[in-house]
DNA sequence: CTGTATCCATTTCGATACTG
DNA sequence: CAGTATCGAAATGGATACAG
């Protein structure tokens, strides 16, 4: 509430609303945070197994612009063979619970209906 | 929480949570959403000013998107010129407490520093 | 194992002109 | 006013091969 009173200069670009929307967008990011939520230290490849219909190019770039925007913290144990692991930081963490609102959302909805459009209110 | 119990599995297809997600795809639908939220009754046009960046042609495949998905009531006045209202559903109305997450979260880490990804943990 | 590079397919989005 | 049709641009995602 009140986060859209610029909405008439069309200032969406400067509203925190559209920041977090900048930072999970793409097919796969929140997937992936939730992911990171769940099993909290994970590998590259066992994330490719979780999310089994990703690709290695696109769980490869959303890694890196969720490490660069500060939501994942990645970390390299130089052996070999190597070794990274992910996991949310603090600023990914905090993202979940909407996430989670996101999916509740999605269990108590599922069922309405879709064609309830026509219900005028 | 317990959302992604089956997550091992990859059936991220069924579960709320990408339900959810399938519903506010695209890029401008979660805006659109809000801005009826926040204006209550809008016409096609008056959203357009609105959100001045979108093109006609999202805007109408994403409203009828929104429609047939329940979010959105759409009422046509059979008059000339034509006169048409959307306004959010019951359903859509329930989305909105997220969105507004999405914004406070966003206005509360904006200045975090996208670059804390350096800080492990 | 953890990626990157390349090339290609698909989807999405936008500008413009036009219709009822 | 409220759209649609068309075309093209651009972003996104996928498959595969290869590198350190």
């Amino acid at each position: 509430m009140g986060c859209f009173q610029s909405i008439e200069e069309a200032k969406f670009a400067e509203t925190g609303f559209s920041y977090t929307l900048s930072l999970i967008n793409g097919k796969y990011k929140m997937t992936i945070l939730y992911c990171l939520f769940e099993f909290e230290v994970v590998r590259f490849n066992e994330l490719k197994r979780y999310i089994s219909t990703i690709s290695y190019k696109t769980l490869s770039s959303s890694l890196k612009e969720l490490e660069a925007d500060g939501l994942v913290v990645r970390t390299e144990y130089p052996q070999i063979p190597p070794k990274v692991e992910y996991r949310l930081s603090e600023r990914g963490t905090s993202l979940i619970p909407i996430l989670d609102a996101l999916c509740e959302w999605g269990d108590r909805h599922r069922d309405d209906g879709p064609t309830c459009a026509a219900s005028n209110k």
